[in-house]
DNA sequence: TTGAAAGCGGTACCAG
DNA sequence: CTGGTACCGCTTTCAA
């Protein structure tokens, strides 16, 4: 390889096969590129012969040629990408449920789905380098807190649509409102007609979990006729079971322990100190897993009606092809208490 | 806005402002694009005075100027980008996490991490639509299977390294055997040495888990002194109960419930049933949950180590250097049984 | 030290 | 019905 002197394929001699464009198609074809456009894209303008059509077709099929997405969005002047920053945080099937559900739907109307990994990145960071790829719309799902200026670079970018879930509204951007304060109120409100009046509230010590937590712990508050104290717990057995031994000096008489899965821990450890649920102490979580209605007793628990899908996706369509005429607040979310027998 | 006459900007008027280009940067610093570009690249091939790159960032960033990566990888023949297919299945945190760490260690590498939801594809229609974003590298988890013509697309498309997690290798890519099998092998292997043998293995009805429990199962099978029965079983709980009530009619002294969730929910509903755990039935998991240290009994479970992010992030950018000089099997997982009070 | 210009791969005008 | 061609935004020689 060191000296070929007149090779006729300069580029990449020894590397890959380089790869097939629609020039390469046309050439195989014997046409011009244009033709090769119009035919694999279905052009209705233009009318094609049935021969050149299949000639084309069979020569893109010979060479595997596949367009090339980015040529093809530059000359277009937009994307059809739909950004959805992705959490690091394992959130539960609930809210994955949610997203896929809501990816698929995005498919079908025909916008492609890049789930960006924005593991930690700053808020400025993030939005530089998801307006690098020029999103069409993007959805925050409140793993990186977006500053209006975020927004603003975003929409810069050409976003049609920048849309934040979460408990707070960002300026300029659509809020669909996923208010996690209302969760935290039902508990409390369903501990409180139990007769329950000093309240626990679980806080995950684990990063990334506060967009929901704080909401949560703040509805609670808010709750009329009970006292509320925050329990800071880690998800392992050491910090359940150090909570549960210091539960004594606490004098709570209920605990709303932010999900169902730190519940299902923190009922354990209790019950292990010798505590009854639910005379001593009642138990409620939220999410309504599978988990909570094999523990003994039957976890209580907060249901969460997550928008669906589809709707989402409707709203982003909508969002994008009219920017205007989407209105800026939504209420997507719904709780309501599910009693069992831990309460 | 209907009738001014000669506008000096005729492309959309009335719409959202264009987006800056590094020829905006230009105009405002009053520089060539060459210049802007060598700026904001930090170009060492070429020196630019201070006051000229103080221009140009300054420039810059009053337009909020951010760059096209489709153009510009367009212009450099090749992407950065990792495209990880995802999975609809919540495969629990075990495996989310090891995604997340592979995320983040690919991002450190100067990765463009892109998850492209494949919900529903065909393996010729994903390997099309991947195949467009033009990848460097493509880690497919095995949610879809890739025949040997789809990693050709890919190649052909450019990318450099295809990688199959997954029990078996696909010609042409580069194989990470994470096999499933081991596992099954393991929990068959305790369970006969504690005396069982008929042992039952549930398989989850659930979609796209099969990747998984076909393995799994597998490896129980080949465990020998035991004679092994597939028990289908959704993840519900009347699932669970139909299971067991016929239990008695299977003749079974033993159970690998696929991994610690299947597990928990059909230990429960044998519990309900009347029979006791492990004398009746001896009752293992996978995948070292933290639920099954808080069930009583302590379930018995099968821990799999996960090959780090970081390790297969160094692999993946191996294979994109010199594609040639990375063999192509590696066998990254481990499996060992960790026997607790439910068997 | 900076600028002019070519070209990456596709699309869509306009001419033939 | 098909071909020529300009252009999308950016990088990178090559000259000035």
């Amino acid at each position: 390889m060191s000296h070929s002197s007149k090779s006729p394929t300069p580029p990449t001699p020894p590397a890959s096969a380089p790869v097939p464009t629609s020039a390469d198609v046309a050439r195989l074809a014997g046409v011009s590129r244009a033709t090769v456009s119009y035919v694999l894209n279905n052009a209705e303008a233009v009318r094609i012969s049935e021969p050149t059509r299949r000639k084309v077709r069979e020569a893109a099929e010979e060479l595997g040629y596949v367009p090339h997405a980015a040529a093809r969005s530059l000359r277009a002047g937009h994307t059809r990408i739909v950004l959805l920053p992705t959490s690091h945080v394992p959130v539960g099937p609930l809210y994955s449920n949610f997203l896929n559900e809501l990816q698929w739907a995005l498919r079908r109307l025909d916008y492609t789905v890049v789930q960006y990994g924005s593991l930690g990145l700053s808020g400025d960071e993030a939005a530089r380098a998801w307006a690098e790829l020029r999103p069409v719309a993007v959805i925050s799902l409140g793993e990186i807190t977006l500053s209006p200026h975020n927004v603003a670079t975003l929409k810069r970018a050409g976003a049609r649509a920048v849309i934040t879930l979460g408990p707070v509204g960002v300026p300029g951007a659509h809020a669909l409102v996923m208010d996690q304060t209302e969760v935290g109120a039902r508990a409390a409100a369903h501990l409180v007609a139990r007769g329950r009046r000093r309240i626990g509230v679980v806080v995950p010590r684990e990063e990334g979990l506060d967009l929901f937590s704080a909401p949560r712990l703040e509805g609670a508050r808010s709750a009329a006729g009970a006292e509320v104290e925050a329990l800071p717990m880690a998800y392992t057995e050491e910090s359940a079971t150090a909570l549960a031994a210091r539960w004594p000096s606490l004098g709570l008489d209920a605990v709303f322990a932010y999900n169902d899965e730190y519940a299902m821990l923190l009922m354990r450890a209790l019950q292990d100190a010798g505590l009854r649920i639910p005379e001593d102490v009642a138990v409620i979580g939220a999410d309504d897993l599978l988990i909570g209605r094999l523990l003994r007793p039957r976890l209580s628990t907060v249901r969460i009606e997550m928008p669906s899908g589809d709707r989402l996706a409707a709203l982003v369509d909508r969002a994008v092809r009219e920017p205007s005429e989407v209105t800026h607040r939504h209420d997507l979310l719904t709780a309501t208490a599910v009693p069992r027998e831990s309460t």
